[in-house]
DNA sequence: GAGTTTGAAACT
DNA sequence: CAGTTTCAAACTC
């Protein structure tokens, strides 16, 4: 394997950032000595995370584990350290997960550990030394972590409370701690704080494979950002699949029972990242059964339905899951629309793999997880309010794959964020495919396009048109009638009625490409037609499935980013990160703009006949845009390059256009400059910087269909190109953005204006006023130094120092 | 709703 | 790779 040569690398930038203030850094902040564990964090950075092999996440993962072992325990325990050197270089390299990240997992895992009754009992044992160490890093840890912006403050205090409280009394007891948190918060606090660190932990034990595809990192990112952290935990842990569940009952359990933390939390890990499936058992596997994965996967079903049971229907069980049950149904009460989102997110991408499985051929009672996801569709019913105010993410299906069809197919109930969910879910390419695969059965695919269906028709509430009447329309759909051009006209106006909004899903009228070209937007989203559209003789419908996947195929053999979203976002996308969009970074220009670039004439990048525009982001280098006008910012690098008094004029004429202020445009282009739509600085329009958190569209612009798409929808494609799940693990490090950020730009600016795409299409001499000078600008010292400095400005992280 | 404009996609 | 054609959305009236 590459064990050999990683370590080597990893070597390498260790004793070079000794030197690095960071690394002093480190050192005065930890008393012990950080020497693997700190460079380790620059190796993640520096290595891709795509050389890293499934495989490797359990070893990982372990890695991160004993890492931080090594790091706290460092003389207590021989045995661990001594491991722990090895598998955490190994580790870090493969995991694109920022150290911090796993620091944090591991503080919070270990927390859990140390607080539960039995299992602080067994660490006692296991590492007796240890105990002060952590004490004192885990505050360390957390307060890190709450000095991220988005990070709760609950939580953070919550922890710090409880590491005060087991300096004077060892983590025997977890009623002190409760009692602790209880002053802060609430019980529940406290149960989700548990769980927290238990999804958490748990995600790094799954991380592996499909567990990426969690976009762990944003979930966990959206975790800290809002105080509801604890509100999150409850709900991802209901959303969890059983296994998963399972998985978080059992890690409690083993808590609780006294199993020993580490050594058998580490075999559940290894065996955890394997595979989904023997994840699942990996994590179903009881103390004593660790050994037995097969009986453990008999039992696991038995197990995971039980608990899964136990938690939907509000028994009493012994697991935590009761009281996370109880909480989440309080907390999720609590939680704000955008949270719900998120954990919406993680539903869903539950689901997915839970469909997954079931596609496999394991099937975990899917009736037990229709009722899951009934239980909280009925929740959002209740709860949120369904109807997203604006454009709503929903009508976003870009950037799906056909497979969307399917993936909608669980979440009927729950429409308003399914597609959001699913559209950022990205991660699931691989799944997803499955889960559409032909064999699943014509009902399930019509069904799943039923819900599709609905949801794109799905109208605002307002519009007076009831969902049920979507629904019917659907079911004719299905029925199999090929294109209905007098029903869709007629809802088609119903949408145009309906406003802006609904104009973001799409519906085409294709008359001569049978839908099968990327001229239709449905073909192109990768979404089948539905009734709406007015096409005629269409092919891109499920009937047709064998023609459109071959058609698709075909397309994509001329242009594998034929179907990758058109809008990129880097900091969604991680394309750095990305396994698999590693190579796919080399071929598309990781700028958050538009992939290709548009080659706008006479729309001066101002209509909607400009998909720079259309997706609401600016036109960049990319672009071979005459007279561009792009309300959204212009090609960044001409921006810059172009004289500021003709940027000026040109502002100010945008402006007056646009109605748009000019301040706003201005911190427009000084980011497209920056082109790290990523960083805490939107590139693109302020109110699509964060498509995650679900921000509104303005009224004034329809949703672009690739906005909210743009992170998950690339590693979407990626990984529809190259059938590899995961992609998203590397994100597992949201805890903050700002760290990330700087990884990012750098090789952003650095090679995104050099990127291939752009030097090109740049050089093309097409681009009448922009080519010439952005390459002469893009590697123009003055542009470079300029770029330089803002990235100097920003705090170094250490990841960028060691590789480059 | 018909016709025009526009630029992406497809083709040569 | 450039030029042309095809196509369907966006736009206008």
């Amino acid at each position: 394997m590459d064990t050999p040569e990683k370590a080597t690398q990893i070597a390498t930038p260790l004793s070079k950032f000794e030197d690095s203030p960071v690394f002093n850094y480190i050192n005065s902040l930890s008393p012990i000595k950080p020497v693997k564990s700190i460079p380790i964090t620059q190796t993640f950075n520096s290595l891709n995370f795509s050389s890293l092999p499934s495989i490797f996440t359990s070893p990982h993962v372990i890695a991160h584990r004993e890492t931080r072992f090594l790091k706290r325990n460092n003389c207590s325990d021989p045995t661990k350290a001594g491991s722990s050197s090895e598998n955490g270089n190994k580790a870090c390299t493969d995991d694109g997960v920022a150290m911090d990240a796993s620091q944090l997992y591991d503080n919070s895992a270990q927390l859990q550990e140390n607080f539960d009754p039995g299992a602080s009992i067994e660490d006692d044992s296991v590492e007796p030394s240890s105990d002060s160490k952590f004490v004192i890093e885990l505050p360390r840890a957390l307060k890190y972590d709450c000095g991220s912006p988005g990070c709760s403050s609950t939580p953070c205090s919550v922890i710090e409370t409880n590491c005060v409280s087991e300096k004077d009394r060892t983590f025997a007891s977890v009623v002190p701690f409760v009692e602790k948190d209880s002053e802060n918060g609430s019980f529940e606090d406290e149960v989700h704080l548990q769980g927290t660190s238990q999804i958490e932990q748990k995600k790094d034990e799954v991380g592996c494979d499909w567990e990426s595809l969690i976009s762990d990192a944003q979930d966990l990112l959206i975790f800290n950002y809002h105080n509801e952290s604890e509100v999150f935990k409850g709900l991802i842990q209901k959303s969890m699949d059983p296994g998963e569940r399972f998985c978080t009952s059992l890690v409690t359990q083993f808590s609780q029972n006294g199993l020993s933390g580490e050594p058998k939390l580490q075999m559940v890990d290894s065996v955890g990242c394997s595979q989904q499936h023997e994840m699942m058992e990996g994590r179903s596997a009881q103390p004593g059964e660790t050994s037995e994965l097969k009986e453990i996967n008999e039992i696991e079903d038995n197990l995971a339905n039980d608990d899964l049971n136990n938690c939907l229907t509000g028994n009493p069980s012994e697991n935590m899951d009761d009281e996370v049950g109880v909480c989440v149904q309080d907390a999720y009460k609590r939680v704000p629309t955008l949270h719900r989102g998120m954990l919406r997110r993680c539903l869903d991408f539950e689901r997915v793999a839970r469909r997954k499985n079931l596609n496999d051929g394991s099937n975990c009672s899917s009736s037990v997880l229709l009722q899951s996801n009934e239980e909280i569709a009925s929740e959002d019913n209740q709860l949120v309010p369904l109807r997203p105010t604006s454009d709503s993410p929903r009508c976003i299906l870009p950037g799906i794959g056909l497979h969307l069809n399917a993936l909608t197919l669980a979440s009927q109930d729950n429409k308003n964020f399914k597609l959001e969910i699913f559209s950022r879910q990205l991660s699931l390419p691989t799944s997803t495919a499955f889960i559409h695969s032909p064999e699943s059965g014509q009902e399930p695919v019509q069904e799943s396009l039923t819900s599709a269906a609905a949801e794109r028709d799905m109208v605002p509430v307002d519009d007076g048109v009831p969902l049920a009447e979507d629904a019917s329309q659907t079911s004719a759909y299905l029925v199999g009638e090929e294109s209905n051009p007098n029903s869709p006209k007629k809802k088609r106006r119903r949408m145009e009625l309906a406003g802006e909004s609904e104009s973001a899903c799409k519906r085409c009228n294709c008359k001569k490409s049978k839908c099968l070209k990327l001229y239709c937007e449905c073909f192109a989203a990768g979404v089948y037609c539905i009734e709406p559209c007015s096409c005629q003789d269409c092919f891109n419908k499920p009937i047709h499935e064998d023609t459109v996947l071959a058609t698709r195929k075909q397309i994509e053999s001329r242009n594998p980013l034929a179907f990758a979203p058109k809008v990129i976002r880097n900091s969604d996308s991680v394309p750095e990160q990305g396994l698999h969009l590693q190579d796919e970074s080399s071929k598309t220009p990781a700028s958050a703009r538009h992939k290709r670039g548009c080659n706008c004439k006479k729309s001066s990048c101002l209509k909607k006949y400009c998909e720079c525009y259309q997706g609401g982001v600016g036109c960049s280098i990319n672009c071979r845009c005459e007279g561009c006008k792009n309300t959204f910012g212009r090609k960044d690098g001409s921006a810059i390059m172009e004289t500021d008094t003709e940027q000026e004029e040109e502002e100010s004429e945008t402006c007056e256009k646009s109605g748009v202020d000019p301040i706003l445009q201005r911190i427009e282009i000084s980011n497209n400059e920056e082109q790290n739509p990523g960083s805490a600085l939107p590139t693109t329009p302020l109110q699509y910087s964060r498509p995650m958190v679900q921000l509104p569209f303005s009224s004034k612009f329809k949703p672009p269909r690739s906005l909210l798409s743009i992170g998950p929808s690339t590693a979407f494609y990626t990984g529809l190109n190259y059938g590899k799940p995961s992609i998203l693990r590397s994100q597992p490090k949201f805890e903050k953005r700002l760290q990330t950020a700087p990884e990012e730009e750098m090789p952003e600016i650095l090679r995104g204006n050099s990127s291939p795409g752009s030097g090109v299409k740049t050089v093309s001499p097409k681009s009448k006023r922009v080519s010439p000078p952005n390459n002469v600008l893009g590697s123009s010292p003055s542009r470079r130094s300029g770029r330089k400095l803002i990235l100097q400005s920003i705090p170094s992280f250490p990841s960028l120092t060691p590789q480059h």
